[in-house]
DNA sequence: TTCAAAACATGACTTGCGTCATGTTTTATA
DNA sequence: TATAAAACATGACGCAAGTCATGTTTTGAA
């Protein structure tokens, strides 16, 4: 529940850089007509610290993709408690899912991690593409396949586990995902607060940090938001799963 | 946590017979040739009380439409304790998703809630589908999308609110979605124990029963089990977002 | 380098809900 | 319709985690 400022002045759509597009599933998928076709309709949108892509409630106007950086998605209830669903890192779709159809809202907010490019292209293109193409359909409906089961499976752990395994679980889900091999262990490539991550295990602030400092003394992580390390991915995998 | 016999032997699969599939979105998106294929591709099963569909942890290998009867996708953690992710309805898809892609396991299982009758196809047969059809590719990212969203809702309330706010919601939920209005109120269709609802709202059958009692006494709700009563909806609704 | 704002930390107290125990009612099936 | 098994009910108690308060450290921008 931190305040948000909105200079949504700094963000710039353009036409995107040929290459350097390598590490996208959805866009190696197609190839020559097809996928020229794609690029062209791709555009290029850059967000920093405090801005939103869009908004809870915002009507959906594009189909999103992760070029570099991180977002987060997140929801709010009515007294402003807010809750992260999901980080998605590059290569991650967004929007491609029902709120896309009709004349939907966002269910969710999408916030910049720090600085980070989006690769979109309006709802139109988007499904022109799902038509035309079966290969690129097939690999939306692999990727949200993908994104329900783990919800899914964010949802059991929200259900069945204490806050602390769920924080374990959480540590161990970005380590390996993302994070990045040290002499000291494994560093998280973005930042990320006590209120971040207790957003994204569904418990408050004060509980995350309690057991942080638990988690430091039994040396499982070391370090603060813009540096955090983990020291001993597999214990926190144990205690995750007991 | 309930005793499960398991007499698979019950269900029997066969040929469906045509007609009386109006209800289904996928199936009437196709027409002519196609829908006749997919019709074909098409068998019925029949399970019961007790028996699953399918085990977290099995191989998959069809994919799936709920035809009559409602469905509960379950999980598990290690020590036994279950959590349950969705009521299927009839029209309900499932293993649309990427468990059915590559070699992998179903990620929950599949308890029918009573006598259900489930229309399945091969895996392959589905795929063709999916590359031959652009419609039912849409129709599935569609349908896809909107689980996406209902995952990461129920998700935000459970790591938002209370646990009689999350009962009200469910019983609000599954009242307008499935209910049978009646003059006393709106009768839920399928048998639901405290139990049941416990593992859905992530929390414990005695707290269910206690607030059950509760929303009983404020002539929120009637009855048990077999024969549930919602008797003030409105009511539910503003308990379940305040 | 300064200095205000975030972020982190820790204690005290409260509470929602889990756990365990025991009893009653309802439901299925022989 | 008998009767065992589910399902429902209620109380007592404990604890994980929320809330509030106060203080320290770190961070980032001027």
């Amino acid at each position: 529940m931190s305040k948000q400022r909105n200079k949504s002045s700094s963000n710039r759509a353009g036409a995107v850089p040929q290459g350097q597009l390598a590490q996208i599933p959805l866009l190696n998928i197609l190839s020559g007509q097809d996928r020229q076709r794609l690029l062209h309709e791709l555009t290029e949108a850059r967000y920093g610290k405090g801005e939103f892509i869009f908004r809870e409630g915002d009507p959906t106007e594009y189909f999103h993709i992760v070029k570099e950086g991180t977002v987060k998605c997140v929801k709010s209830n009515p007294d402003g408690k807010e809750c992260t669903l999901k980080m998605l890192m590059p290569g991650d779709l967004f929007c491609c899912d029902a709120a896309a159809f009709d004349g939907a809202r966002h269910p969710g907010s999408a916030q910049p991690m720090g600085d980070v490019s989006i690769l979109r292209m309006s709802k139109k293109a988007y499904f022109d593409m799902l038509r035309r193409s079966p290969d690129a359909a097939l690999e939306v409906i692999k990727y949200l396949g993908n994104r329900l089961n783990e919800a899914q499976e964010k949802t059991k752990v929200l259900a069945l586990e204490r806050a602390d395994q769920r924080l374990a679980a959480l540590l161990v889900d970005l380590g390996t995902r993302s994070g990045i091999k040290e002499d000291q262990g494994i560093r998280l490539p973005m930042r990320l607060t006590r209120e971040d991550m207790a957003n994204m295990v569904g418990t408050t602030t004060e509980t995350v940090i309690r057991m942080m400092s638990r988690f430091k003394q039994d040396a499982l992580v070391t370090g603060t938001a813009n540096r955090l390390i983990i020291r001993d991915i597999e214990r926190l995998k144990k205690l995750a799963s007991t």
